[in-house]
DNA sequence: AACTATTTATAAGA
DNA sequence: TTCTTATAAATAGTT
């Protein structure tokens, strides 16, 4: 029911599987409630997303329809209430572990192995998700590039502070040893070792797209309203 | 839905109230299993009808989902007493349930999400295990499709003895060159980490895919350019 | 049980 | 995410 019909199997892009949960899960809730009230009787539904995340729905108290189901069942199905606590342990570790296993399994493909098990197809859809995955992480580094370069402005401007009768287009030649421990610039320095080091290229690179890819249009130099911002940062700070 | 719009109130008629419960619950229970496989979830349904009959669906075991939930809501109510018994059980699963967490946040990561609490340096590292997953999923991809290339030629073979007269002008025939096993066959764009390309190898993909799927249909009959025609394959196989 | 006229759910697109 | 809309699906009332 929509603008094409679909075939039931596991929907690849992860968005719009997204999606379609939200959705369906909603509409699979609302029949039941439906189905309770219209022919007077109860309905329990228990969803566990792909992610863990579990989602519910009963007519009457949850716990009240599961006593009586693990009643009825109770000879074939052992419910884990009526367990030895022992053995309910037991079973939830090794649902653990399997999980965990399946899991792992999956890390390791994002990884790039094991992926012998995998389809054209497959191999195709977890390509698609790292490729998103990787513009997601360069928006973050922009983002983390222009907190810092903020910051390093706004070291600049301190600079000047102390020296106000510096000449602006002089380089800035900095005696450390008349500085007290804890001012800024060391602080900054000490902050983030490292950054500098291999990331000059990156980094700009980064940058350029940054503005290109970001959607919400999210400057957080709001503050930095001076003039000639753009032009007084030296990145080698 | 239906051939005219009915309130959702109890259905005083019991039959009718009969028919409306078997035919939802059909519906409902069809839904259910939609949901969980387009959405790669787990879903559990249990109904009791007004008359006390149980009626279930669940995706995969329902034990398995109902020792879940019971984990998951119940330990609130139920742990508390059951400290004593089977510590290390206990310890065990406390131990699996953070690793996992660990592993479901770390994977979340990967896709690029939650990346707040990580540096710059880590969204760098990440990006970079990412972009070597990407190569190797490249070169799987590459590997698939020389398969199906391989079983394509086959084919056409197959197809040749049947057919020894061949008429020479009558096939759309593309050559696709000396390509062998083991060469690259798409080419790793550049090394630049930066580029996050989208699928360079798209077309390759769909034209293996479309020896029986044809998804996009694009045959790319302007660019039978290459001159050297060991092998032939013929797309419209 | 079948059959449809309608309502409802929802896929795709914005 | 939320809204919109064309279409597929579910189903209420009927046979």
């Amino acid at each position: 029911m929509g603008r094409g019909k679909i075939e039931i199997k596991k929907i690849e892009n992860a968005n719009s599987r997204q999606v379609t949960f939200s959705k369906r899960r909603g509409g699979l809730f609302k029949k039941a409630r439906e189905l309770a009230i219209l022919c007077d009787c109860d309905v329990a539904v228990i969803i566990y997303s792909s992610t863990g995340k579990p989602f519910e729905f009963s007519s009457c108290s949850m716990k009240k329809i599961l006593s009586r189901y693990t009643k009825c069942m109770g000879s074939e199905h052992v419910s884990a209430r009526e367990m030895k606590p022992e053995k309910r342990e037991l079973e939830e570790v090794d649902v653990l572990k399997e999980e965990m296993e399946k899991l792992k399994a999956k890390h390791r493909q994002m990884l790039g192995k094991d992926l012998t098990s995998l389809s054209l197809q497959e191999v195709h859809a977890l390509e698609q998700q790292l490729n998103e995955g990787l513009l997601l992480m360069k928006d973050k580094k922009a983002q983390l590039l222009l907190q810092e370069l903020t910051q390093s402005k706004m070291t600049v401007e301190e600079f000047r502070d102390f020296f106000p009768i510096t000449n602006p287009s002089m380089p800035l030649c900095i005696d450390y040893g008349s500085m007290e421990k804890g001012s800024p610039v060391l602080e900054r320095g000490s902050e983030s070792p490292g950054t500098a080091c291999n990331e000059d290229s990156d980094t700009a690179l980064y940058l350029g797209l940054s503005s290109g890819i970001s959607k919400k249009g999210k400057t957080p130099d709001g503050e930095t309203h001076s003039s000639n911002s753009e032009t007084q940062v030296n990145l080698s700070l």
